[in-house]
DNA sequence: GCCAACGTTGGC
DNA sequence: GCCAACGTTGGC
């Protein structure tokens, strides 16, 4: 069982809709870029946990887990060219851009914040806090992953 | 709103 | 296959 991070940005979609889906789960897509697609197409699993975390808004935190309910199948989002994700060189036969199903786990009632991330030493090496990382979607070892569940509980 | 870091594109 | 130009991400 492996473990990620998905980054979401409040405003566009925060952890709280994760909650008001129908069926309480949601296909993760738009997400354009290759190594992000890779992970999602070829190495996330049905069970695997992820955090949710809050990018560019006040207070940046890891927020919550989330469980991958669906492994990765192609994002209809991009053969659609009326939709922002519109990808002109993708078709049906030869999809680019993959997405998961994912269902809410638990909502951290205290979150982890980025500054705390940055500032524990057990934490060293997480992609989230590396310099000029941007992944969106990005893999967590089993102990930072249950190091951070352990600070949310705190 | 700024801008550093990074990814992608396209001309050569 | 290089790399300049451009676009995007995301913390500050």
């Amino acid at each position: 069982m492996n473990y990620w991070l998905f980054k979401s940005e409040p405003n566009v979609y925060p952890i709280d809709a994760l909650a008001k889906e129908t069926g309480k789960k949601t296909f993760w897509d738009g997400v354009r870029n290759y190594q992000a697609r890779n992970i999602m197409r070829d190495e996330m699993k049905k069970g695997d946990l992820a955090f949710f975390y809050h990018s560019r808004v006040q207070p940046m935190a890891v927020v919550g887990v989330v469980e991958i309910v669906k492994e990765g199948y192609p994002d209809h989002t991009q053969f659609d060219a009326e939709d922002s994700h519109f990808d002109p060189k993708a078709s049906k036969e030869n999809p680019r851009w993959f997405m998961v199903d994912m269902k809410l786990k638990k909502i951290f009632k205290r979150p982890v914040t980025l500054s705390e991330l940055k500032e524990e030493k057990k934490l060293e090496g997480l992609m989230l806090t590396a310099k000029g990382s941007r992944l969106s979607v990005q893999p967590v070892s089993k102990k930072h992953f249950e190091h951070i569940c352990k600070m949310a509980e705190a």
